[in-house]
RNA sequence: GGCCCGUUGGUGAAACGGUUAACACAUCGCCCUCUCAAGGCGACAUUCACGGGUUCAAAUCCCGUACGGGUCACCA
């Protein structure tokens, strides 16, 4: 049977790290059969928190994934519309609920939310547990009928047997059973006519032939529910694959709701989306083989759902930071260089070789944002002081460096050909001459040449992105430091 | 509180009754080196939440306890 899974996520805000790890599994799972079908649809079913534009946000974002959908409201497909909203304009919902009233399966119910909530309240006070018994279920058909028709408002709620025990199989938790008893009869089709997520999911899940069901594991606790409809109804029931929690630390899980980082967020720091993708299949997930870097490709003929962890994991931003630098660092040039263009033009003004930037920066970057800082120097030699030039480990102190420099701009002066090789060959040639170690040349003369301690790329390095004249120009500065002194 | 789920180093994790308890990130050393990175090498859990039990043998199986999470919404 050809595998369908779908990424339901609600349009209320941004796509937040856990969610596109759900969604990147299902899309694994879906795309392990060559066959497979990954599907994405939209439960807007609550009017009150739906948010402009959030629908939008999970199409760039799958996007910029690569998670293609197969089917989607945007692509179209033959299970549509992919839309709840639209899909209960249909009466698809109502006409579903109404069949589980008729087999006894549901009922219709009266009760005011608040009646509900100061029963439970006084349970609670009692320390007591809750199970709603609903009293409308023992109303007579001709009450419920005067009662409609006289206007009231009403919800369709699920009638849940109370003797017996509902199991289900999942994928990860391995069997899970509870007492019917424990389980509450949850509201299928709200006052206002829209199912709810519990029920919706149910009949969307069956109507649209999804044959993996792939979500958080904070549904383990409702599937013996969705069960109980699917029985009623007597479909076939899906496989289920619950996923354990991304977490903040120890003790929350990562949301949006307290600012955690959200996809968008990382990519405006500096993230790749391939990394971030990569980084993610890792939370809660391993590969059989000793290996952590994969393309989404790789992804899908690494992946195995019984691989996926039970426990929760936390997200560690060292990791994916760690994992960004191996991405940038394994890119071919052409890509890098476009990539890092607009970041290094935020600091860098001055019509320097960007191809020879992105060399210096190639193996120093993890986080595009950092590229900024790292080339502040470029534009304007930065005030420093000549203590700059002491350090220990290159056994240099003001003194030598001047000696050094003197040398060095001597030299300097003299290259007509202002290239790398040339100038590392002469530099080389005139440590050798002067009986001193490379670093006693060159330190001071970076430093010089940077104004900072520590910079991406060398000496020569930088000598060559400056040029002749700019070079020499900051050697003088330096020396005059140096004379001050 | 009831029910469900979980618990291996700071973090992600491997192991599927018998290993010196992998590997990766982070951290700390050393090497390389014109700084910083990158790279190389090495260190880092007498121990797998705790207590019992089963077994010749337990991180692995069973029971209990503790702790954490989830759920009990006309939210998803």
């Amino acid at each position: 049977m050809t595998i369908r899974t779908r990424f339901a996520p609600s349009p209320t805000g941004y796509m937040h790290i856990g969610n596109l790890r759900t969604a990147l599994y299902a899309y694994l799972v879906a795309k392990k059969d060559p066959a497979g079908v990954f599907i994405l649809r939209i439960e807007d079913t609550d009017q009150g928190r739906l948010i402009q534009g959030a629908t939008d946000i999970i199409y760039d974002t799958l996007k910029e994934c690569g998670l293609k959908h197969d089917e989607g409201p945007d692509v179209g497909g033959e299970y549509g519309p992919y839309i709840q909203s639209e899909r209960m304009k249909l009466g698809l919902y109502k006409e579903y609920a109404m069949k589980l009233v008729d087999s006894g399966h549901a009922h219709i119910c009266f009760c005011k939310e608040e009646d509900i909530e100061a029963q439970k309240e006084v349970a609670e006070a009692k320390g007591e547990s809750f199970i709603y018994r609903d009293p409308c279920k023992k109303l007579s058909k001709e009450e419920i009928q005067k009662r409609i028709a006289a206007g009231e408002e009403y919800v369709i709620r699920q009638t849940i047997d109370p003797n017996g025990k509902t199991s289900f199989d999942d994928e990860v938790y391995g069997t899970i059973s509870v007492d019917n008893e424990t389980l509450d009869e949850m509201i299928l089709l709200k006052s206002d006519g829209y199912p709810t997520y519990n029920f919706a999911n149910v009949i969307d899940d069956h109507l649209m032939g999804i044959t993996d069901v792939v979500r958080g594991n904070e549904y383990l606790s409702s599937t013996p529910k969705y069960n109980l409809i699917y029985q009623a109804f007597g479909w076939n029931i899906p496989r289920y694959i619950h996923c354990p929690p991304v977490m903040k630390d120890e003790t929350h899980k990562l949301s949006k709701r307290n600012g955690d980082a959200s996809f968008n967020d990382l990519v405006l720091k500096g993230y790749l989306p391939e990394a971030i993708l990569n980084y993610i299949a890792l939370l809660g997930w391993s590969p059989s083989e000793e290996r952590e870097i994969y393309s989404l490709p790789e992804l899908i003929e690494a992946f195995d759902v019984k691989r996926i962890n039970t426990s929760g994991a936390i997200f560690d931003i060292e990791k994916l930071h760690w994992m960004n630098g191996v991405y940038l660092r394994q890119m071919d040039m052409d890509r890098y260089l476009e990539l890092i263009t607009p970041f290094v033009k935020t600091s860098v003004h001055k019509d320097y070789d960007l191809h020879k930037i992105a060399h210096i920066l190639k193996e120093r970057v993890s986080l595009l944002n950092d590229i900024p800082e790292m080339l502040d120097f470029l534009d304007e030699l930065p005030p420093y002081t000549i203590d700059l030039f002491t350090n220990k480990k290159m056994k240099t102190s003001p003194e030598l460096a001047k000696k050094s420099l003197i040398e060095a701009k001597k030299y300097l002066e003299t290259v007509s050909d202002w290239q790398s090789e040339t100038l590392h060959d002469g530099l080389l040639n005139l440590a050798k001459e002067l009986e001193i170690k490379n670093g006693q040349l060159l330190f001071p003369l970076r430093v010089a040449l940077s104004g900072k301690s520590f910079t991406p790329g060398g000496a020569i390095e930088l000598a060559d992105i400056f040029g002749k004249e700019e070079s020499l120009r900051r050697l003088d500065i330096a020396l005059d430091k140096l004379n001050e002194a």
